[in-house]
DNA sequence: TTGAAAGCGATACCAT
DNA sequence: ATGGTATCGCTTTCAA
């Protein structure tokens, strides 16, 4: 079948080992030998068997991902930066998917984790119990979730949410709603956690209108609920989640942002699609996975220096037509 | 580090050999040794490491699977089901993302080939001559493109179109443009002729307004073009293009379907989310997946007779507000 | 029913 | 500078 490092060995005159070396350490091998190897390989149209060294090195050249959800829009964005990256440095990418269903986690991770090199656990929703030993047998990044001990990359939803409060503020809004996504979520607790501060530093009245599931339908339900808290603007876990309440405001025929403004998180494609378009708390999605790499790539390397090696993204807020000024009496 | 066949064999007091029959030829083993090389399995956390396996067996467990842009929904709704079926399975998935770059397909499909059992390639733009070579090497399912001698899955377009213009006929258009994606695609080609033919037989007029990408943007552009044909009706190759023609219908004060009827492809989520939804061709796009897997997995074991299997997924037509009767004087 | 030993493909160490 | 050999973890004859 695949042409082996013995038949190139066969072809060039040579042992197999001064094969391998002409290939990965050139500079052990005489010019001339080097060359002849060279010219068989190319020939025969060799290319080493990655599993096969990677029994001997401990190597695979592989990296595993797992997501809660390819279907919400967000994630996508962080398998393409993350595969950016991966192949730049000629790493191939696992991509696992969870559902949203916490014990499924844990599942993938022992089933990847002896053919990667490492894995990046995108928004875990398992438990810090779960997760501690998961990342000590494994070399492990953390995107969206810190956990004390293992390298992450967030997103500053702290300021994010300041932002969000001091455009309302400014505004003129006084009382906002927020409708939360999973409890087990991180970003939810930290989003949360920001928006509570922020509205104390500014007087502002933040009512909680309860936990939804992170994607439109949640918004669906989740509006009515707001509508009857009196608040003048809310703001959403994720944009998915904002998109399901502009669309039941619209089907109850309540006004956007003339009676009520939407803030979302995340920036997906979509909020700048709909009608009116999403303001939103933008992310570096792209980036972040980009990141993830390059930290687990120094983890690799370096299992001890960088084992609490942090990166936090900057947010931003963009501003579009779902906010807007109170006109209320 | 990781537990490996011998660890579990010394705690179960037996060889290398009965632990490797206990766990994959259960039926070669007494029960009683059987149990407690299983348990001694389980206690330790045993999993066998699939490079390895793969080495010695020739199959790796694990399948490759390529794709043009995971920004698109329609992408991601593949990949799960496609993940889906693998796990089910027992495989694991490498997922790479061309970027819409063509030549990226091909070098995708080298890296992946020696480390999987067999590679779904989603929506290739490469050329047939490219392509069969690369399937030739390793097993290959194609997922929304045919080409001679190589399994695939498809929609089935011709038939899908049919329904879009009977849909159009019946609300008294007469004249409909068509807004192209990449001239590369083949379901592009497909749907295409599948117009043709059904504007033909409903002596409609179709109007073929260009390729545009087939993005949000791609529609946004088209727009203009779209109003400039004096159609009442347009069909998109895709939902993220309906999807901008109806955000620059809007910005243009072009009321949809009142003035202009449109219709999109796929039936991604948020299709359903704007204002008015689009009425869309659905695909079962995550069957496709499943049937992709399934496709490959009789590839794999059976390479001669199956190497022209096929299947076609039946569409339907899905309308929305985004369509409606003509008004027009 | 079980164990010993060979070998998958590549690499790394030890000789020469 | 090059070759021989052991080894990674697992599966698979072949014997017993």
């Amino acid at each position: 079948m695949a042409v082996t490092i013995r038949d190139v060995a066969r072809d060039a005159g040579v042992s197999a080992s001064t094969v391998c070396r002409a290939l990965s350490s050139p500079e052990l091998v005489k010019a001339e030998t080097r060359e002849r190897v060279r010219r068989s390989a190319s020939a025969l149209g060799y290319s080493p068997n990655k599993a096969a060294r990677g029994l001997i090195t401990g190597r695979t050249g592989n990296l595993g991902l797992i997501v809660p959800d390819l279907a919400n829009p967000f994630f996508p964005g962080v398998v393409k930066g993350i595969q950016a990256r991966a192949r730049e440095l000629d790493y191939a990418v696992f991509v696992a998917d969870t559902d949203e269903v916490p014990t499924a986690e844990a599942e993938l991770v022992q089933a990847l984790a002896k053919q990667v090199d490492g894995i990046v656990l995108c928004s875990p929703r398992m438990s810090e119990s779960a997760l501690r030993p998961l990342a000590e047998q494994t070399p492990t990044v953390l995107l969206n979730r810190r956990v004390s001990r293992i390298p992450s990359v967030t997103f500053d939803n702290l300021d994010g949410m300041r932002q969000a409060v001091a455009h309302l503020t400014a505004l003129g809004h006084r009382r906002v709603a927020y409708v939360g996504g999973p409890r087990s979520s991180w970003s939810n607790r930290e989003r949360l956690r920001g928006l509570r501060t922020a509205a104390a530093a500014n007087r502002l009245e933040l009512v909680e209108v309860g936990n939804v599931l992170p994607q439109f339908t949640g918004g669906i339900a989740a509006a009515d609920l707001v509508l009857a808290a009196d608040v003048t603007a809310v703001v959403a876990y994720n944009d998915l989640i904002a998109l399901g309440l502009l669309s039941r405001f619209r089907a109850r025929d309540v006004d956007v942002p003339g009676h009520i403004s939407v803030i979302g998180i995340d920036d997906i494609a979509m909020s700048a699609m709909v009608h009116p378009p999403l303001t939103t708390v933008s992310s570096p999605v792209e980036q972040s996975g980009r990141a993830g790499v390059d930290l687990l790539l120094d983890l690799m390397e370096n299992p001890d220096r960088t084992a609490t090696a942090r990166r936090e993204l900057d947010t931003h807020l963009t501003v579009r037509g779902s906010t807007g000024p109170l006109h209320r009496p």
